[in-house]
DNA sequence: CGCAACATTGATTTCACTCAAAACAGGTGG
DNA sequence: CCACCTGTTTTGAGTGAAATCAATGTTGCG
């Protein structure tokens, strides 16, 4: 929850009251095993879902079965927000690994963008930032090969770890599996995992179970074609 | 200007005064000719465009050169409201036909959420529609294949049209160039051409110049997988 | 009329997919 | 403590959808 207010903090002017407000918010803990759509398609939501441990993915999907993950959201992230202002979920919420959630009633998140303008907007900002992600996302899947794709994630994922764990962000945990990865990229897990052994045969970086070692920081954002200006951060 | 209000109104409430406020907003005239960057990456902005005529893309971009774009927005659409959450364009705008924009100043639209919080959240929820587009194209995109690309985009401008013209949506103008579809689905224009013909064939859709007919909604809507749930509008 | 976009066609190549099987954890219960 | 199961990663061989390269039509406009 601190971590969360430390985010909007981030990117909006919050005073220690708004900020202290925002931390007193009403809380449901729920835990999921890894793998369980804890919101489905097309259901009416009346709570948002922040995640407090592990890694959440917001799925769409095709009528065959194919799943596309549209944007993943790690300890701190609130995975939902923008179901303040469509209650009715167009993607699902997946925890792409055993999870912990902190659910927050729209009721609640309602009263204090009332109560508290700021947080309002800093609510809004949020929903735009992600907005920002999962277009280049789309920039990403549209036009870039696997190899690029790949990387662009991991520097992606290495810019928004770094606000969690104070790390130089050239280690994190990341823990998808292959197929998730693929999900995430529009790619098959099979070819995710031939590139993958590609990407640490020229030494860009190392993925063994669900910890990213990055070798070659600056290849590594050249081969994504890496930019930090969506996401509103320095780079590492 | 009375579109984007119509827009507004459809998804959120506005009493007379919140609309009216809305109409009343101080505009800048801008016509620009077709294929014009008229917001650039990077740059710093204080003003959002509304499209009043033509069509506007926003777009990513590689180092090479390749665009993809992000989305598109018809008349009566507040292309980058979003700006006002975020100054610095990380997309680039560009005039897909020639096209006339109304300008409308950061301040004045930042006055217009402080007065009318209901306007604010409006504003907030378009944000958050417009999201759910871009996150639908992501799927598009990352999952299907071409057909079932282009068949899902002219269902989806259909029914985004219909809003503007109130035609039965079977038939609408949409300018854009065979080049220009391919950087909205990740294609190239070549292929784009051989399977609009293979669509014309099947007898779906036909597309001459800008003109699309659609021959067969309920077999187009089944060739793109196309659900209204992300639109939050009804099907045709 | 002639230029510049745009659309269309053909031939070839390539990147990523499919199918299939094997190796490799990590966790469970006997 | 090992045998087993399940999920994940790895490898191989063959295929296919879309890209690339390169011309050639078409259309509309100044």
């Amino acid at each position: 929850m601190e971590l969360f207010v430390r985010r909007l903090a981030a990117h909006s002017d919050l005073d220690a009251e708004e900020r202290d407000a925002v931390l007193q918010l009403p809380v449901q803990l729920l835990e999921v095993r890894s793998n369980v759509d804890f919101v489905r398609l097309g259901e009416q939501i009346d709570h948002a879902c922040l995640v407090a441990e592990g890694l959440v993915g917001k799925f769409g999907q095709t009528e065959d079965g194919r799943r596309q993950i549209v944007s993943v959201h790690i300890p701190g992230e609130m995975a939902d927000l923008s179901s303040l202002m469509m209650p009715q979920a167009a993607t699902a919420l997946n925890s792409l690994s055993s999870t912990t959630i902190l659910r927050v009633a729209h009721k609640d998140l309602r009263a204090l963008g009332l109560r508290y303008p700021s947080i309002a907007t800093a609510f809004w900002r949020s929903s735009v930032l992600d907005g920002a992600i999962v277009a280049q996302w789309l920039v990403n899947v549209g036009r870039r090969d696997a190899r690029a794709r790949l990387a662009h994630l991991f520097c992606e994922m290495a810019v928004r770890y770094r606000l969690l764990d104070q790390s130089d962000g050239r280690r994190y945990t990341l823990p998808m599996t292959q197929e998730q990865l693929g999900d995430a990229l529009g790619l098959t897990s099979v070819h995710v995992n031939r590139t993958l052994q590609h990407l640490r045969e020229e030494k860009l970086l190392r993925v063994e179970r669900s910890a990213v070692t990055i070798m070659d920081w600056k290849a590594l954002v050249r081969a994504g074609e890496f930019d930090t200006l969506y996401l509103q951060r320095p780079d590492l």
